[in-house]
DNA sequence: ATGGTGGCCTTGCCA
């Protein structure tokens, strides 16, 4: 089974290369963040012409999260099932394709240290976290992935002096996400490479980001222990950020024994 | 060097 994650940053401007993408790696499992899109905005048949059944969970102008699946899509559910009352933000959506529960989440960005926007990002890591706590264990076959906007370690971002006091390297994001891991999922990037650095799914438009190689290792597949063992391939795709109207973002694409 | 680019419901906000 191919899982694949991608920031699309506009499904509709990404739409001809997302097309383009899924014709030639035919994954089973595509999940989108960033689809811009109102709920009924999405363009099922497009994928559906293709062979994907597909669930969105979308507000218009930001956010928007997306499955597509061409072996099956059951239970859906958008937003947590924590307890707690609905997200204002279209961020995450959960369905079960081929017997394995996923998640495509966007982890809001934070915007400063200290923001409003920031408390509302570890809080919504903690929903997370008590969603997985509440709803799965970590013997179930889960598969959490999407756009965190947090990298783990200094590693994961091109120089450690440009994010001084940044959001996505302070030790309470970091630790939210590392609590996240310790209830039961795998970096599955860094469980295979575990001292690889300098490869990212991420580069900023501005600045030449890109071409620089300066990016950051900030959207994950994370799975737990029954699919990490299992899993035979996982790369971020480079090409996928070349050439006309790319996403900022890379595709990650992993290959499970499933 | 506090810039730069790209997307949107665009003349400001978000990333």
């Amino acid at each position: 089974m191919r899982i694949v994650t991608w920031n699309v940053n506009s499904l509709n401007a990404r739409l001809p290369r997302v097309i383009d993408w899924l014709e030639t790696m035919t994954p089973d499992v595509l999940c989108i963040q960033e689809t811009k899109l109102a709920e009924d905005a999405f363009p099922a048949e497009e994928f559906a012409k293709l062979g994907y059944e597909s669930v969105h969970h979308g507000q218009g102008q930001w956010n928007g999260v997306a499955i597509l699946s061409k072996v099956g899509i059951e239970d859906p559910l958008s937003g947590f099932a924590d307890g707690g009352g609905p997200d204002d933000d279209a961020r995450i959506i959960w369905a079960t394709c081929g017997g394995i529960r996923i998640a495509s989440s966007y982890i809001p960005n934070g915007r400063e240290v200290g923001h409003e926007h920031y408390k509302y990002k570890l809080a919504w890591l903690g929903r997370l976290q008590a969603h997985l706590e509440k709803n799965h264990t970590p013997a179930d076959d889960v598969v959490v992935v999407g756009d965190f906007n947090v990298a783990p370690e200094d590693k994961d971002i091109w120089d450690s002096k440009a994010f001084t006091g940044a959001t996505h390297v302070s030790t309470p994001e970091r630790e939210a996400f590392e609590h996240i891991l310790q209830w039961g999922l795998s970096d599955v990037f860094r469980n295979r490479y575990p001292d690889e650095s300098g490869l990212y799914t991420f580069w900023e438009y501005m600045a030449g980001r890109f071409h620089k190689r300066e990016g950051m290792r900030i959207d994950f597949i994370l799975a737990t222990q029954p699919l990490t063992s299992q899993c035979e391939l996982i790369l971020m795709d480079r090409n996928a950020r070349k050439g006309e109207k790319p996403s900022d973002h890379a595709p990650l694409l992993a290959d499970f024994k499933r």
